[in-house]
DNA sequence: TGTACATCAGTGAACGCGCGTTCACTGATGTAC
DNA sequence: TGTACATCAGTGAACGCGCGTTCACTGATGTAC
């Protein structure tokens, strides 16, 4: 681990990390390829080397956020309001990932990589409402409202996460994330808050 | 009606308007205040006589979109679905102040007038849930109850209105926007779709 | 009806800045023989 | 073990651009008398 020589060794995941912060501290119009390079320690030419262009390293950034998201998905298995509470506590530890995967004018949305991942994010989600109606799929109708449900499921907490990231919630999920999430999610589930 | 002599006569109106264009098109980050100007046919500097700054601009059309919304969820009165159902109808008809309403990095949040207009449209969204449970709201344990229910309700039609502007859902509401969110709304109020 | 004056709305030139992108380059690393 | 060469990663100077902001200004409008 020699201590910066010419070579960064890991400037592309080191710009990636620095994005996040630049992101999560001021949002995504005031990201800078340049800022980003002054971060990482390194020339403002050098993140071109990497990325490409400013949408090169979003769309990189993007695709590392639906990664994680399907990680983070993973561990809940088929129960939808643990699907829930993953996916409301991903939105709030990542923020700037949570920002940038779903503003579709920041990056190439059509990139092979992000498309991958996005698909497995959503798989994690509709597994979890199959399981919890039965995994009855054969009839059209059914079909068509398991689709609903998977959307309900996913709008509610999608638009929880966003609306604690925003600020606009009175309270907030200051203090217990999962409890307070629980608690509105399980409105939808039938669950006990 | 002068056609445009020294006088624009409704600037700040036209500049509002501007941004609404702009930022639907091109997002939020892509706004400036010289690409406005341009747009309303007036020298460069114009829109500081009216705003100050650049913040100054987003935070008056924060209020006006707060106020809109608010306008829009008073026919629904104190039916909760309806409620959910004029409010993803609001965030599909003006995007670009749905946008950023939610993006407190973006304007001042303080400003009285935004705050006055943000809690016209909470207690619009307030009373709905009110109305349906029966009003009691004496008992602590339901006042906090409530409160989740709201919180619920809030969540899932803004997480729903916030999937479609992101084109992150498959279909989409291109057809019909108000069967669509009846559909997904009703999984919570159980109402049926 | 007319004149003087204050206020308001928009002008246009100028400033300094940070940005994305390009380009020829150089230092470091790895591979073939 | 040593040498030659190719490839890769990052440099640093330069470019042109659009931006926000300032400033003294001027044209238009309204009001007092």
């Amino acid at each position: 681990m020699a201590e910066h020589g010419y070579h960064h060794g890991a400037l592309r995941q080191a710009l990636l990390s620095a994005a996040a912060d630049v992101i999560g501290e001021h949002g995504a119009g005031a990201l800078s390829l340049r800022e980003l390079a002054r971060r990482a320690g390194v020339s403002h030419a050098a993140p071109q080397h990497h990325f490409g262009d400013k949408a090169g390293l979003l769309t990189a950034f993007a695709e590392e956020g639906f990664a994680r998201l399907a990680d983070a998905l993973a561990p809940a298995g088929d129960d939808l309001l643990e699907l829930g509470v993953a996916y409301v506590r991903f939105a709030l530890g990542h923020p700037a990932h949570f920002q940038v995967m779903f503003v579709p004018a920041l990056y190439r949305t059509g990139d092979p990589g992000v498309a991958a991942a996005r698909k497995r994010s959503w798989e994690a989600l509709t597994r979890g409402v199959e399981r919890q109606r039965g995994g009855d799929t054969a009839d059209g109708a059914r079909k068509h409202d398991l689709e609903d449900a998977v959307v309900a499921a996913w709008s509610i907490a999608h638009g929880y996460a966003s609306l604690c990231l925003s600020g606009a919630l009175p309270a907030g999920a200051a203090g217990d994330v999962d409890r307070a999430a629980r608690a509105v999610l399980g409105r939808l589930t039938g669950q006990p808050g």
